[in-house]
RNA sequence: CGGGGGAUAGUGUAAUGGUAACACGCCUGGUUCGGGUCCAGGAGAUUUCGGGUUCGAGUCCCGAUCCCCCGACCA
């Protein structure tokens, strides 16, 4: 990609209309723009964060078993009322069409995919069963805030199973609880497994919680068990497993896994027939993870002042080319795009007429985590940083590749 | 929905009640180049919207809308 040809500008300052270190971050180095309260236009750079999250989380989700759907964001009423969430469920966007049918926008989607299984199960050989989507969420929140912490407008991916049993939606749910932490590991991130309620959902569930400043979650860490409470729920401050002494932390939640039990079954009298020939409720657990809200907490937690600095997995770009040069030698990037290319992976070209100054400043406020520079004062070698780092290296372009090979870890 | 703050050019700001200014960005030309170069010229605004007071309103008054923060609620 040629930085010239980008649709993106930066911002020389931070917006005035936001406090957030992600919405500002995010604003000032031109990934994203806000339409309206809790409702943000993803650019290009931030679009592909996005699908970088999503292609990580997509892999999970695929290693579980789980099958991949999309599922309408508009939904009927009755499907609401049948759980009484219609009225129970605050958030949730009502509308009218035009001949006065009533619709919901999707929050989440136990009320489309229950009434959709029981179309595809009848028996115990159908089970068990998993299901997810990454999709468009609208949540109408009193009052969103913090960036991307929480909009009315969101991307999620939820992830749906159905068991025979209870204890097998335990152990599933165990499952995705590890594949979570996968993915978290992945991207850097350190996400307390938190201990909860479960609101409107079920009585208890498993959160996912980064320690933030912009958190609005009050959590109890474990420091020894590296585990965590909601406070919400905890009466007493001692780790329940060594009897440690918990610390207060805000912190956000990025996901969660819940065991629905047979709750939702009964509401759509979602059955299947067991070996023993009788009929049975399907029991089934819900998994969300918030995409969008996971990379808001991504720029809350990685950045400095100088700008975002993105985890390589789901950076816009791994590699930021800087041409420091009055004469552009084309057959020396050429030979370095190469080299990326061959390594598979992706590069942003900064090759515009502008101060060299200018390119430094905006290249560490994208925050792209791997730099190669060009320059005059360099001769012909090339000059490699990382964005996390203060250290250059200085490399010839025929020990680029086995260099980035090795730093990246490629097989 | 309660409390607090705010809305002026694309962005950030300025303007004792006297007819909107500056910086950045943008366009033209030149210049410079390792941390948002410098010079010259230019374009760009019914000052959020609607009323009112006044000879005269960005400024004062009333109403609305939108945005931010705190709270209540919540992936």
């Amino acid at each position: 990609m040629f930085q010239s040809k980008l649709f993106y500008k930066a911002k020389k300052e931070f917006p005035k209309d936001e406090e957030s270190i992600n919405a500002k971050y995010l604003i000032r180095a031109g990934f994203i723009e806000k339409l309206s309260s809790g409702v943000y236009e993803f650019l290009p750079l931030g679009f592909r964060v996005l699908e970088k999250i999503t292609d990580l989380v997509r892999k999970e989700m695929l290693s579980l078993n789980a099958q991949e759907l999309l599922l309408p964001a508009l939904h009927p009423k009755e499907n609401w009322l049948a759980t009484q969430r219609w009225e129970k469920f605050d958030a949730l966007f009502k509308l009218k069409s035009r001949t006065g049918s009533e619709y919901a926008l999707g929050p989440t989607h136990e009320e489309i995919i229950f009434p959709l299984v029981k179309e595809m199960i009848s028996s115990y050989k159908d089970l068990p069963l998993a299901l997810f989507q990454i999709q468009t969420k609208f949540r109408d929140e009193l009052r969103a805030k913090a960036g991307l912490l929480r909009g009315r407008e969101f991307l999620m991916k939820d992830l749906y199973s159905f068991h025979k049993t209870n204890e097998e939606v335990e152990k599933f749910k165990e499952k995705v609880d590890r594949a979570y932490l996968r993915i978290f590991k992945v991207l850097g991130l350190k996400v307390y497994k938190t201990f909860a309620s479960g609101g409107t959902f079920s009585k208890y569930s498993t959160e996912f919680q980064v320690p933030t400043e912009f958190g609005e979650d009050e959590i109890l860490i474990c420091s020894n068990c590296k585990v965590a409470w909601n406070k919400e729920i905890k009466s007493d401050r001692i780790c329940n497993f060594c009897k440690e002494i918990l610390t207060d932390h805000k912190a956000i939640e990025v996901g969660n896994t819940f065991n629905l039990g047979d709750s939702f079954s009964k509401s759509f009298d979602l059955k299947f027939k067991d070996k023993d020939g009788k009929e049975k409720y399907v029991f089934a657990g819900c998994y969300g993870l918030g995409i969008s809200r996971l990379m808001g907490a991504i720029v809350e937690v990685f950045h400095d002042d100088r700008g975002i600095i993105w985890p390589e997995k789901v950076a816009p770009f791994t590699f930021h080319i800087l041409i420091l040069k009055k004469k552009v030698n084309l057959s020396e990037v050429e030979s370095i795009v190469k080299i990326i290319e061959k390594l598979k992976k992706d590069y942003l070209l900064d090759e515009r007429n502008i101060s060299f100054g200018q390119k430094l400043v905006e290249s560490d406020l994208i925050g792209i985590p791997y730099r190669l520079v060009l320059s005059e004062r360099l001769k012909n070698m090339i000059e490699f940083k990382e964005r996390k780092s203060e250290k250059v290296k200085l490399l010839k372009i025929s020990e680029l590749f086995k260099f980035l090979k090795e730093k990246l870890k490629i097989k």
